[in-house]
DNA sequence: TAGTATTATGTAAGCGCTTTCATGTATAGC
DNA sequence: GCTATACATGAAAGCGCTTACATAATACTA
């Protein structure tokens, strides 16, 4: 592997000027720009990028933390964060925290020990102020999914709870009264949120919510799988579920059917996310939208902007969900 | 931060000595080790890895080239190779091909320029001839799910030939003599193997192929559609397809679901992947598995042991497929 | 045309670590 | 007690770049 000092002799010039042309921060005279580029041509030469980071204390990678690198949702996330990094020249290393706590701070000290940049944060498990804490510490970071009193301009959240209440007014459009809630993990912010909607949206119909009702799942299949069974049991009434997300609905769904109900006559379901598969399923999922990659993309331009000093338009950092019609709701 | 100078100061040893502390690569008396991880402590210090690697010239890094992020398959196989190096302190850089010959090189280009130590790539569009030249370039690789003859003990491979043959033997021993074949395209090499399978279990059984029985497609549900609806078209008696991969199986079994057909009773299916969403599908999909997981963490083995030096056991390289039966075939 | 402002280039000191080589010190063998 | 051997440590030269700072070349002004 060539280096700078030999391009330097070989075009007749310092190592200072090569890496002025390198970087193009600095004026070259266009004749000597040419000596250089044609030499380094000759040599084959490319900077070697870890050297540039040791001197310039910056090394143009960027650490993502994502629950699962598996999993449509954060698929999708990362592809597009991937995309919009990639077309700057900055590079992406990626950790898993599985909503553990312990993992998730393992993750994050593994990113900051590998010099990233800046850090780009989908985490559950970590306090509040665990990340005010972080906030001290030299690597700026910004979250997603999750919004942090002081550090509102760095938070790109969804509107969860307008989310839940979309769902369940979807329903009460349609004319169901007696709807079924199947939560994610409570102690989940998003969970909660979603649920709060989906009472903001009750109420407004004048609907007393029952705890017959509610079923805390786990963001899982099998969340639906026994949200179904339990609500059901709880209530045989039911004509309509909102589940907090897509896969337990998956799970809702066959087990409602093995059950022998109808889909969607019988039972209406509305998931939450527009996960890919989710217009794989029979019948085909209504549900709510989750602009992911958009705010996937919309961090990384955060960090674009503010630690490379790209000069971007401002940063939006509150996105609105919205209905997907499908197949799986009933009108009654 | 804190450098290695200053532990080296407060600890009263050289540099040297800290060194040989921080990388545990030559004797250090026991008082003066635990003197210097004291002063580690105390400073709370911790390595710089850029310097590390300049000094060392091993960047810790492993480049990963995958053609989707997002991708139920992918999604898995990043999944495991991240979980694979995370546990020996290496990291993954993670660039998409998008099967396109141009942004593959691409990728590979740019993982090379950031100085990681092996590759691991899932390429498709680039030529073997590209690989064999690659293969000289310094940076070591592994090849996923595709076989070069020069290289073949770095080239961690699906029986894909088997798996098409498994396929067509399930639907052949529950009856079925008209069997449809919805293909990936068949320029890639793992499509025209699962083919070949098709064709050979069809020839045990004396079974001549059609190419009314024949459809090309795209590995994408889009696929699937199109596949189905030109073999009813062209044979109304099919009693059952294989789709060369769970994503064009979704699509057929929509179009099959939509033409009026009843699943499976009139027509069967079988999926190729056993990718997340198989089973979420309706009827839940009969599929064979591709154990992408394992052999991505193969592949992370062979460079765990040929780069970095762990002594690990052999390295299988070529795996089985099996079938997973669920429901969506039909015994007649 | 001298004097000043601008632009272009070079010099050299790091960035924070690893690693070779040399040196020093303890242990064993006789 | 003296040499041979292994073990422990230190000094210093890089790894391949960036970036003050200094200096040289050129352009502009009056």
């Amino acid at each position: 592997m060539a280096t700078i000092y030999e391009v330097s002799k070989l075009a007749g010039v310092s190592l200072a000027t090569v890496s002025r042309v390198i970087n193009n921060n600095a004026p070259v005279r266009q004749a000597t720009r040419v000596k250089v580029l044609d030499a380094m041509d000759k040599l084959g030469y490319h900077p070697n990028s870890i050297a540039q980071s040791l001197a310039s204390s910056r090394s143009n990678s960027i650490g993502i933390v994502v629950s699962e690198l598996n999993g449509p949702f954060f698929g999708t996330l990362l592809s597009d964060i991937e995309a919009a990094f990639r077309r700057a020249g900055k590079h992406v290393i990626i950790a898993a925290g599985h909503s553990d706590e312990r993992l998730e701070k393992e993750s994050i000290a593994f990113l900051k020990s590998r010099n990233c940049d800046a850090l780009i944060l989908h985490v559950e498990a970590v306090s509040d102020d665990y990340l005010r804490q972080l906030n001290e510490g030299g690597t700026p970071f910004v979250i997603l999914n999750r919004f942090v009193e002081s550090m509102s301009d760095r938070c790109v959240t969804l509107n969860n709870q307008h989310g839940g209440y979309l769902a369940t007014q979807h329903l009460l459009r349609n004319g169901h009264r007696k709807i079924g809630y199947i939560s994610g993990p409570m102690w989940k912010n998003d969970a909660e949120q979603r649920y709060l909607g989906h009472l903001r949206a009750l109420a407004e119909y004048g609907i007393e919510s029952k705890s017959s009702l509610f079923y805390e799942g786990d963001f899982h299949e099998l969340g639906g799988v026994k949200g179904v069974a339990a609500l059901l049991h709880a209530d045989a009434d039911i004509t309509a579920i909102v589940c907090a997300n897509d896969e337990m609905a998956a799970g809702a769904v066959t087990t409602a059917r093995e059950q022998g109900l109808r889909l969607p006559e019988d039972l209406s379901i509305v998931g939450f996310d527009n996960v890919n598969f989710s217009h794989y399923m029979y019948p085909k999922l209504t549900t709510i939208d989750y602009p992911i990659g958009g705010m996937g993309v919309m961090a990384a331009r955060w960090v674009l902007k503010h630690i490379y000093q790209q000069k971007l338009d401002n940063i939006q950092t509150v996105f609105e969900p919205r209905v997907i019609e499908r197949d799986s709701v009933h009108s009654i």
